[in-house]
DNA sequence: ATCATATTCTACCGCGCGGTCAAATTAGTA
DNA sequence: TACTAATTTGACCGCGCGGTAGAATATGAT
């Protein structure tokens, strides 16, 4: 009779190492696939999504590749389900905002800053920021797009609100927009957790930066 | 007797089809190395460097893949030129306004000008700003991060030169320099040049918003 | 124990990639 | 013309990739 490896007792719950949801039979599908999503992001961002291969993640994960395949119809699946997860997160960040946190150019900044820290901390967050999504399909790529330009939507409406409500500085809210999700974006890039710079530090630097010019004279004279 | 293809009026020059520079025989090696990564560069920016094939680069050149690895010792000599290319054309940028353009902020301002048209219209310097350099040796991506390293250094020293002569107000140069320059180079991703904004437009915007925020208070009263 | 189902495995496929080789072709020279 | 050196080529290699087929195994219900 061959050893049997044993359901370990921290298989379950946030701390525990992903693979653990494949120790022994029955869990949830859902669990699974969380684990799977969670460590491919982990490898996405560390080698970047094209020189990850299917064989690598199911290594991580001890199972085999075609196991994976049970669990995902193909790779570019499990890239979409990170986005999926990061633009939901990045989009409750806006949305918990929203109801009256002072004019439009305040609000804009509290977004900034909490732009930035998703960007920067939250695993699939930074996915939403790094991840090249050109490797995919014109189909999912499409659909990856879609859930993007809401985001970007918003922002825009952000600043149209402080422009009307005239707290910020009259501007082009599609290139204001840009500017500040670009160097964020781009911060998701060079930023490593190992660094002297905390995201806390990174956020609200950026904020400053990003927004300082943008407020209107009346704004400033207050 | 076959058919012999004959040289072309517009083999030479810069408007030419860069694979003229291949038509017949005994042009400069200089010349078909230039015809080479300014091709190269096309591809890398439309389908990114891992997705431009050797093979497509060669049928682009109308010669054989062997024929360019008697140009390049490896594909990644090829992207290496392609930044170093871009890399001066910046750094020409920054030695130009060197001498005298006003106070520091004067010349950040400018410089974000300039870098954003560079890396906007310049198809080398679009290279340098977009293309992920992650698929490098580790070697070869060291010598490129040193070069880029010397363009960030520069960066820095005009936000200090704008804080020390009182232009610009008190901030952390090298998130300055991260912002801004991230901002920018995302721009020359999204950029498309068949879209409605002409870089000039965006050059211009870019260098108000990403500004806006460092001007001390001194500067702004004037 | 038995069976149906859910899950995971071993073994494999076709493909296109970066890169190489030795042969063929061309150009320059005399 | 014939010789040499520079250039280009067709044919090929090994590899690792995304993905698959079908057998093997584990699980839960009876």
């Amino acid at each position: 009779m061959p050893l049997k490896i044993r359901k370990s007792n921290a298989a379950m719950g946030h701390g525990a190492e992903p693979w653990n949801a494949f120790l022994v039979g029955h869990r949830s599908m859902d669990l699974k696939r969380e684990a799977v999503i969670k460590t491919a992001a982990h490898l996405f961002l560390e080698h970047g999504y094209q020189k990850t291969s299917m064989s690598l993640l199911a290594a991580r994960l001890k199972i085999t590749k075609p196991a994976l395949y049970y669990y995902f119809r193909n790779k570019e699946e499990i890239l979409m389900e990170c986005y999926r997860s990061g633009i939901a997160e990045i989009e409750s960040c806006l949305n918990r905002l929203s109801p009256d946190a002072g004019n439009g150019f305040a609000r804009l900044q509290l977004y900034v800053l909490e732009y930035a820290t998703v960007v920067l901390t939250h695993e699939f967050g930074r996915c939403v920021a790094m991840i090249d999504d050109s490797a995919l399909s014109s189909k999912t790529r499409r659909g990856v797009r879609d859930l993007k330009r809401k985001i970007d939507a918003s922002f825009r409406a952000l600043v149209a609100e402080g422009m009307a409500d005239g707290s910020m500085a009259i501007c082009n809210p599609k290139l204001v927009s840009f500017a500040i999700a670009g160097a964020i974006n781009w911060a998701g890039i060079w930023y490593k957790p190992s660094g002297e710079l905390s995201p806390e530090q990174i956020a609200e630097a950026f904020m400053e930066i990003l927004t300082g010019g943008l407020r209107s004279a009346a704004n400033r004279a207050s």
